[in-house]
DNA sequence: TGAAAATACGACGAAACATTCAGGTTCGCT
DNA sequence: AGCGAACCTGAATGTTTCGTCGTATTTTCA
């Protein structure tokens, strides 16, 4: 019994003259800095208009609330860091381990690169979570991991696949996310991204392991 | 640039009289109740007040401000937890691979389920984020781990053992976190917990046969 | 060119909240 | 009983914010 009414989330009207398609985009980035600048307590639509140089207005013609803008950057975002990760973890050409190695590593360093932006973006998920245009927008992520582990465990069933996806996939995410919310060094980030990619493949082999004997 | 104003965190002042004794603790308890049936979102000083039977002044009597009351929700939930964690990882008589696995599982499964106060919860962090006392309530977790990581790696040197002890108390903390925001049958639960808890083994065993190789 | 459609504006209404304070009540003690 | 300290009350204050609406401007295209 947490979440009463669930706010509209998808966009209101799509743009259509050349004006007001930069008038959404100058919006989006106007979200951006809001967010990076005051932090997701001070996220409000007359401080997005005044840094996008347009009215409160004009927001409310392309989205139809405050969560729909932040879901659309949140969107944009997961859209954007599993088409990443689907560059690395599909190069067939290199061992599965070793890309997901590599995989984990341009995970954290691109989390916490953008630290302020996400911590901030993330504080906001109260808003949008539970609509289903969330859960549909990390299908695309666990399709990508679904085709990895079909190559990384060859032998496993798919119960066994789905456990060691949700597994492996949830700690990146959710380490990531809490990772980034202090700052850290460059080393000391590698060598956190290494450790989780020794946690994840020792994982692997274990299971590879176990299905042979 | 995120966060602008830190609020005040500690108590105002200690309730003496038997009367103001009970009052704050019928305060924490509606706080519970008034998250849990409404979510973080409408979790007002007006509401806790109601459902604790007194009057909005009396909050402000025992606690400066609604951030010092989530805390401390969120710091008795935290000794709650390591003491639970501590009991389980310092019973010597059984291995220390053993004691993980029953670590995760009682972790696992007490948040999930207290899911929906959790959950609550943690959409309240940003309010107290990055306050001494946060950091401050979490040591005692971080000493329980590396107790046990002093058994569990007797070989490796500080440097590896700090490493291991962030990775997975953080995977635990955040993973745990994240899991519990979805409603979950009970036997999913066992079998996460326990693929967790393998994959935890399967990276301690493999840094133990490195160190002695 | 001129009208219809699209777009942009920004003052304003309404609601929600955190926190304060002046004044009243109860407790503990002599 | 009587006094000071601790405690409790809740209306009032001041602020913040979302989202709407009537109007003004710009674009499109016949």
């Amino acid at each position: 019994m947490a979440e009463h009414r669930q706010a509209q989330i998808s966009s209101r009207k799509q743009p259509q003259q050349a004006r007001s398609i930069e008038l959404v985009e100058s919006v989006l980035d106007a979200a951006i800095q809001v967010l990076t600048a005051e932090g997701a307590q001070r996220f409000t639509m007359a401080r997005v208009a005044e840094r996008a140089g347009v009215s409160v207005g004009s927001l409310y013609q392309y989205f139809p609330n405050k969560a729909s803008i932040l879901f659309r950057l949140q969107s944009d975002e997961w859209k954007r860091t599993t088409d990443m990760l689907r560059g690395i973890l599909e190069q067939q050409d290199t061992p599965p381990l070793e890309r997901l190695r590599t995989a984990v590593h341009a995970f954290i360093r691109s989390e916490c690169e953008e630290a302020n932006v996400r911590t901030a973006l993330d504080d906001t998920a109260p808003l949008y979570r539970g609509a289903p245009e969330a859960h549909e927008a990390l299908k695309a992520g666990a399709a990508v991991m679904h085709a990895f582990m079909c190559e990384a465990l060859p032998e496993s069933n798919d119960d066994q696949r789905a456990l060691a996806i949700r597994l492996i996939e949830s700690t990146i995410w959710s380490v990531g996310e809490s990772y980034s919310e202090t700052p850290r060094e460059p080393a000391e980030i590698i060598k956190f991204a290494d450790a989780m990619a020794d946690m994840f493949c020792a994982y692997l082999v274990q299971i590879n392991a176990r299905a042979r004997a």
